[in-house]
DNA sequence: CAGTGGTCTAGACCACCCT
DNA sequence: GGGTGGTCTAGACCACTGG
């Protein structure tokens, strides 16, 4: 097995390749050292960035640890070094053909809650509040909850519930932007009426999705959740190799 | 501000630093383009390499894009780009000293389930099954099942216990170990006998953290899941700029 | 075509670890 | 001290994008 400079595959991808493929065999089993780094270069006929530029691949996969001034080492699979991405939402909400979204309710709430809390209100502050459905291929996949301050300096409620709840947290246009956010995770179950909105069974099991915005004067800016099947969502991780 | 190349922080860290402080304040909006690296270098007087470096940070932490022959763009956020890490239980399982483990049941199991499925089996196949609770500092925080192949060459049932299914999986010990694996996340909500064992209240929603394991043989070797209440384990993902 | 990111080299020096 | 990973340079060429 040797790198192959004419390759379109880059000489890291190759050797990378060559490395993982070594593991998955046990060649290098779990715990062990990898050659070093200026080993492989010289053994592959590479420079020692490009060595380890492969190694970085494989430390990005979760596959390898490095210590300085010892080594690289083979890392042992367990209940860790596992990441849960949003993509099956995200490409949800990225097929905008098949997506459409119900309005269920616009308000003004003026009463107590913990999105004041959330939001940095006092208690009797208004804020605006939306509850969505949105639909893909005509088939309900989450209700959203939504809030934002109500700022009278907008010009009016609706193009605030368009423009920033909506567009800007889900769709990724529009020109009023957030700097950060933070997601919370959170196993709920469906009440009536959520259930009945989104045509599942009562007390169902799902995915609470709550988010709390931040704009670029650091204030937090919209607040809510999203309610979700894990049917519709799943959240699946691998770890090791899998790319035999 | 210039880069100081006395300083212990590394220089593209330094960088990295000052572009993720423009973009915080606005000076590279999102959507926009960022300087092309080799401008970046030259004002910065650090090679093309090391300004390369810099943005491969941003660009990990999900900051910026990159568009080969076009540009590097400032991302804006949305219900996407971010991923939930295990961290939470992974700190937990770490923590050795407060730990403890009480095992719930052991069986050989010889009825159909779902569990021979999963584990490639028939289904009056046997397989080992334990069911045990996690305790930190003397708090139950997970029930975990977990079913293996019932494997006549192995030295006995108790070590297979032991050593495949709990260390293995849990503390990243002994010598078994597993090529790679597969992990699902899933709402669920406790039953009468998981809630009286996690000392929660039944129907309490709950993460269902479900593994199925293959050893170097690509065999499926360990299936089970972990129920872990969501106040034991916060799934928290920030997004954007947080580092001011 | 010029501008941009992507890959690659052949060195160099430093920080860390172990014996 | 010798081996290891971590940073850095000053070039080079390629692949892709857009006018």
């Amino acid at each position: 097995m040797k790198i192959d400079k004419e390759s379109p595959l880059p000489a890291y991808a190759q050797l990378a390749n060559m490395l993982r493929t070594a593991i998955s065999r046990g060649e290098y089993p779990p715990g062990e050292r990898l050659p070093a780094e200026l080993t492989l270069a010289k053994s592959h006929g590479v420079s020692a960035m490009t060595a380890r530029q492969a190694i970085n691949m494989l430390e990005e996969e979760g596959l390898v640890d490095r210590k300085q001034g010892k080594g690289t080492y083979i890392r042992k699979i367990g209940v860790s070094s596992s990441s849960f991405t949003l993509d099956p939402l995200t490409n949800l909400f990225a097929d905008k053909e098949n997506l459409s979204v119900r309005i269920i309710k616009t308000a003004i709430k003026k009463t107590p809650g913990p999105e004041k809390e959330a939001l940095g209100l006092l208690p009797n502050q208004p804020v605006v509040l939306v509850e969505r459905v949105i639909y893909h291929c005509y088939q309900p996949v989450t209700l959203h909850v939504a809030y934002t301050k109500f700022d009278p300096k907008s010009p009016s409620v609706e193009s605030m519930l368009d423009t920033v709840v909506l567009t800007e947290l889900m769709f990724h246009e529009g020109n009023a932007n957030f700097k950060r956010g933070v997601l919370h995770l959170i196993p709920a179950q469906l009440e009536k009426r959520e259930a009945a909105l989104l045509k599942l069974p009562e007390n169902e099991s799902v995915f609470r999705l709550e988010h709390l915005y931040y704009d670029f004067n650091n204030a937090a800016a919209a607040y809510g959740w999203f309610l979700v099947s894990h049917k519709k969502m799943t959240l699946k991780s691998k770890i090791g190799i899998w790319n035999d």
